[in-house]
DNA sequence: GTCTATACTTGGATAGAC
DNA sequence: GTCTATCCAAGTATAGAC
């Protein structure tokens, strides 16, 4: 259900379910439930159901797997993220917006696999560089949203929209790990409610900001 | 309680250097390189010239270990810090403040062994509840910084020092995994740079706020 | 009481079977 | 072309030597 359902492009017919998208799904269901350390060859085909080996025909090398694995969920991911922030003019919306996805996410799993790949990365270096190509496109990400969000205000030159999308990729990484570490979410939520309190606020210091639903 | 004393309160003598200590000094350089997955008992062992049984007789598993060595880093680190930051009474002398301790750590490492383990307690969440304990002082810390820089300040009412504290451990967090993973310091720095400068802005807009050295 | 040799388990990866 | 049985290295932890 959670295909792409394009044409297999490695080895295996181009019928029903490739193997090889079986694969990716196991090992990102392993990566969530069992986190980087935990997501060995065999573990991810216990998973599937499939025999270990399958993995290194497929891929080559468990990297190879787990690199796959986060370019998959994050593609994904990536067009939730769009459809819901497209819908989002003003900033209490936006704000509104991101809770959402970020409650959405924490629920899926999703951000887990990137938090865990690129808490990995400390431990195998040579992971660095193409997880860090896998991490741009949410900094382009955040940085378009922002620039749209802080269109014509005089914010944007104090808050350049790409370091404040640095910033937001950080903080939210920052906060996944930490949520995860006593499963206690209150934190994170307190976060939020306080970003949509402050958000009209602001909103209404900006008046170059676009404001959509103003009855002006 | 993790370690309090200098006594040995495990088996040893009490005198010179004790191979406890060796081996907490051996684990924490070897989380620096080598990151949570690199950490294994032979490496520790290999890195502090010991055999690696001795990690089990002193501490019973590797979890311990790392548990006493992340411990004791911290400990370490929040003493510099505590010395830093009292220093700083204004705003801006906060972010530099901030700044400086950051450019350490991140030098010396001392952040990474904290990711490291954060990081880790994804995949094995029995270790979570015992790093939360070891994060808390940190996140304290924060909390009482933030509320002596807005003491008095309406700033306080908005933005509740103890959420603010939640989301600057969170960044540094954040930051610190984000700059490993392609070794470009050039973000954290740029978002440094940006908050010295919005600092004396926002200290000016805050009557409140102490502002000691004003001398202009 | 302190440390070492060694057993046992799990993991990544390949050589060869269908 | 696709998949499985198997090998070897690395990991943790204990039973026993100094």
């Amino acid at each position: 259900m959670v295909k792409a359902g394009r044409k297999s492009r490695a080895p295996g017919r181009s019928g029903a379910a490739p193997t090889r998208d079986r694969i990716v799904d196991a090992a990102i269901e392993t990566l969530k439930s069992h986190g980087f350390a935990g997501a060995s060859a065999r573990e991810i085909a216990r998973t599937g159901g499939f025999h270990p080996a399958l993995i290194f025909y497929h891929f080559g090398s468990i990297s190879d797997l787990l690199l796959a694995a986060l370019g998959e969920t994050s593609s994904r991911r990536m067009e939730s993220y769009r459809a819901e922030v497209e819908q989002a003019r003003t900033l209490p919306e936006l704000v509104e917006a991101a809770a959402r996805i970020y409650r959405e996410d924490l629920e899926s799993g999703h951000i887990k696999v990137l938090a865990e790949l690129i808490a990995a990365s400390s431990s195998f270096p040579e992971m660095g560089p193409r997880i860090s190509e896998l991490v741009e496109p949410w900094e382009t990400f955040a940085r378009e949203t922002i620039e749209r969000a802080l269109a014509g205000s005089p914010l944007a030159a104090l808050l350049p929209p790409d370091e404040l999308a640095h910033a937001v990729v950080a903080l939210y990484l920052g906060m996944e790990l930490l949520t995860h570490l006593d499963r206690d979410r209150s934190g994170v939520q307190a976060l939020f409610q306080r970003a949509s309190t402050l958000a009209p606020v602001l909103s209404a210091l900006l008046p170059g900001a676009p404001e959509r639903g103003d009855p002006r």
